[in-house]
RNA sequence: GCCACGGUGGCGGAAUGGUAUACGCGACGGACUCAAAAUCCGUUUCUCGCAAGGGAUUGAGGGUUCGAGUCCCUCCCGUGGUACCA
């Protein structure tokens, strides 16, 4: 290794840090340009190597862009509520705010030793008062326009984690942070009712430009199906009530089912039901004897009450079900009467909870009628409109989104600051009052009765109503930990205010985030949650573009070298620290960048690395003997030029740093290249490899940083080549090659072609074809 | 099952319908050196050939085209998402 990465790095860190040369600029005249990484959760492990792959892509584009003569917004901040300070707490006892802060300087050690251009005037922490007291303003919109709401719900709990868990937060059945399995509890929980804005989140993606994949997860999950509600009525009575045709709600004796297929209506054969449904439940409660096999449905209710629903909603598992003998529905298109069936294959919180079921067209309905030997019958399908009218059914969409829990029961989140008064109920917390601060608690271990350690504290839970000023009790749930990531990109924009979240001026100027980069992992996370938010926020009228992130993209994981997952407990984790000590921070960077496409997971390789490396001291050593160039050198730095902005602009990172290692392979063998020409690779080098660029830059006699030099514009006229080469192909197949000027005529071309003495053995028959693409080949059809 | 995206040398990967295998790694040979490291030069898809040159090749098979890794159809395999969602 030849030049001293540790004295370079260090030197150039410092003198950004002195010069604060990437600090954004307010009221500035110049375009501006929002770029924005995910913040990370400042875990104790410290920085991953995962972590600086879309740092560096993204620092790459924001170092392009202020050379671009751009006012550019690249800020970090941490996102750093969460369970894993909680559980060191619970295990040392001490606070998780020190935890947090420890971390927090040690990642920002470990960004800074990378040489990332953050704007580190605007840094922010989730779980600093400063910043969640806006998150509890937030929740208090939310509150004071009825979105948020508390209800008893069927929730999922982790029993690990000890706490209510959004839908988005479970994956495959089990919880999304530690993988254990999740019940279901009903429980009082505060809920946002973010299904409101579904046909939004989904409709406004065509606003956006986020990679398709992307809109297709989103879209996907809020899952809107259109179809139809359509009343059966049934032919029996609930004796001996006086309302025996009306439903325990007063409602007419009928279900309600909902379909996408109404055209089907006709080839209904039977219905089901899930067992949770209220007519499930009073036809087989003491009250009610319609049934002929009462006991027989008792006992399949049984036996399926403990089906955990990532069970019941196996696919392949065969379904089961039980007749309710003794009571018939009617088909509204038909006026038969068909059977009723209670199968735990439907599920009681999607649609209505019933399904007709038409086994003609519907596979799982098929299957499910051959087995208990339903009717199957055969009848055309009728339009829509025609259906609705017949059946009396109602046009209706359904969505796959739920509202999002947002009750967390534990510690380490932002209070939710409302009080419960006797008189007035919930009120939330007036502005002025806020933030409700964390309460400094002896014991952090969750309950397993599904209370907030908060709970336990009474000078904390007992307080007095805002409104009234009698005595009212504290909300004791936290916020799940994407309540602060939600905004956070709102507050880099004006991070120290004080009066608001941000100024209207400042939120003008910068939003929306022209650029996003995150995991996929968040999609149906984080990102959702985020869009749903600031809709919120602007539909209220405090932030002013409807869509948060203008483009959306997504990084790959690093892999191990072995092709699978990095992790701790296999050892095969890569530390950047130790990357960065031994080979420096430039060929972390660019090697990072290099390896491979970005959205596509790659495979670590030390090698590879290497090779990075050996590449920037070639760079270093072209320095030594700068002089005399060749035209064929300047051309292909112009080409450089073009290519590597292209490629930065396309995020395809890792055939930019190609292109860099071809210029310099050129160079090399060119023996010699200008100062001047040094210089403006220098410029283009600089996003990938800014220390390096910097110091060799400084030792070419520049004055200035090199970030201060505005981006290479490749010249046109040095793109163009006077002689081309011309392959020539007999039937497709190559066989001969030419140099030839290139503006040469295709008569000509053609003739010199014909002259190749390759081509001339292969000309046997008459040519049928000749076949000139300009600037690439001639073809001969023989 | 459905949806999306992939499948290219020994490896990571590159290729607006126009020379497939750029760039990097690894390997092999050479120069420099007492020697090694570093560096430099050369070879490196497979195959036939002393060579000139030929043949094959982008998961498999068909098709469109003067020309297909790229477009279309069928299938196989992999990754991700999603799932009794009515």
């Amino acid at each position: 290794m030849s030049y001293d990465h540790k004295g370079i790095d260090a030197k150039w860190q410092a003198r950004w840090d002195e010069t604060q040369i990437f600090a954004a600029k307010d009221g500035s005249e110049k375009e501006k340009f929002y770029v924005l990484v995910e913040f990370p959760y400042p875990s104790g492990a410290g920085l991953h190597v995962g972590h600086p792959r879309s740092y560096t892509a993204l620092d790459v584009v924001a170092r392009k862009k202020r050379m671009e003569g751009m006012n550019v917004l690249f800020p970090m901040g941490w996102d750093a509520f969460g369970l894993p300070a909680e559980n060191y707490a619970i295990k040392t006892g001490v606070h998780p705010s020190i935890v947090t802060r420890e971390n927090i300087d040690n990642f920002r050690r470990q960004l800074k030793a990378i040489g990332f251009s953050f704007d580190w005037s605007r840094e922010i922490d989730t779980t600093d008062p400063k910043y969640y007291r806006w998150t509890q303003w937030m929740f208090n919109q939310f509150f004071k326009a009825g979105l948020a709401y508390k209800a008893k719900a069927t929730i999922n709990w982790c029993p690990k984690d000890k706490t209510g868990l959004a839908n988005e937060e479970v994956v495959g059945g089990a919880c999304e942070r530690c993988g254990t399995p999740v019940e279901k509890r009903e429980k009082e929980q505060w809920m946002i009712a973010i299904t409101k804005y579904a046909d939004r989140l989904i409709d406004d993606l065509k606003d956006v430009d986020y990679l398709p994949k992307i809109k297709k997860q989103q879209e996907d999950w809020i899952g809107r199906s259109e179809g139809a509600e359509i009343d059966f009525e049934l032919s029996f009575t609930f004796k001996p009530e006086a309302n025996a045709n009306r439903g325990p709600n007063g409602e007419k004796a009928a279900f309600t089912v909902f379909t996408t297929r109404p055209d089907t209506i006709f080839g209904v054969t039977y219905v089901v039901l899930a067992p949770e449904h209220l007519w499930v439940k009073l036809a087989t409660d003491d009250q009610h004897d319609v049934l002929e096999n009462k006991e027989e449905v008792k006992a399949y209710l049984e036996s399926v009450k403990g089906r955990a629903d990532i069970d019941r909603t196996n696919g392949e598992k065969e379904k089961t079900g039980v007749e309710l003998k003794g009571v018939k529905a009617i088909n509204p298109a038909t006026g038969e009467e068909i059977p009723i069936w209670v199968a735990d294959y439907v599920l009681p919180n999607y649609g209505t909870g019933v399904v007709m079921a038409v086994p003609q067209h519907d596979e799982r309905d098929r299957a499910f009628a051959e087995k208990y030997h339903l009717p199957i019958i055969d009848q055309p399908l009728v339009s829509f409109d025609e259906a609705l009218k017949k059946a009396k059914g109602r046009k209706k969409i359904n969505y796959r989104l739920r509202d999002w829990v947002f009750s967390r029961q534990r510690y380490w989140g932002e209070p939710i600051p409302l009080v419960h008064c006797e008189k007035d109920g919930w009120v939330a917390i007036p502005d002025d009052q806020l933030p409700v601060e964390l309460p400094n608690v002896e014991k952090y271990e969750p309950t397993d009765n599904g209370e907030s350690p908060l709970s336990a504290i009474e000078s904390f839970v007992n307080t007095t109503c805002p409104t009234c000023s009698g005595p009212a009790k504290r909300e004791t749930d936290t916020m799940p930990n994407w309540a602060g990531s939600s905004w956070y990109f709102l507050r880099y924009i004006d991070p120290n205010n004080d009066q608001a979240f941000a100024s209207k001026e400042a939120l003008k100027y910068w939003t929306p985030v022209d650029l996003y980069n995150g995991g996929m992992e968040h999609t149906t996370l984080h990102l959702l949650y985020s869009r749903f938010w600031n809709k919120f926020l602007f539909d209220q009228g405090f932030v002013p573009t409807s869509e948060p992130y203008a483009r959306r993209h997504s990084h790959g994981l690093i892999m191990a070298d072995d092709g699978t997952k990095m992790s701790k407990s296999k050892g095969n984790v890569v530390n950047p620290d130790e990357v960065v000590a031994e080979y420096g921070a430039d060929a972390l960077r660019t090697y990072i960048l290099f390896m491979g496409p970005f959205e596509e997971p790659v495979p670590w390789s030390t090698n590879g690395l290497i090779g990075v490396r050996r590449f920037l001291d070639k760079v270093e050593r072209l320095a030594e003997k700068l002089g005399d160039e060749s035209p064929e050198v300047t051309k292909a730095l112009h080409k450089t030029i073009q290519k590597v902005s292209e490629n930065i602009d396309g995020f395809r990172f890792n055939t930019a740093v190609s292109e860099l290692m071809k210029f310099v392979n050129v160079a090399q063998e060119g023996g010699s290249m200008s100062q001047d020409s040094f210089a403006k690779f220098l410029t283009l080098l600089s996003p990938f490899a800014p220390h390096l660029a910097n110091e060799l830059w400084e030792k070419l006699g520049m004055t200035g940083l090199v970030e201060e030099q505005p981006w290479p514009v490749a010249e046109k006229a040095l793109l163009v080549d006077d002689e081309i080469k011309i392959v020539v192909q007999v039937n497709g197949k190559l066989r001969g090659n030419l140099v030839v000027p290139a503006e040469i005529k295709d008569a000509e071309l053609i003739e010199l072609a014909k002259a190749d003495e390759n081509v001339k053995k292969y000309l046997t028959g008459e040519i049928k074809k000749e076949i000139v693409v300009k600037g690439k080949l001639v073809n001969f059809v023989v």
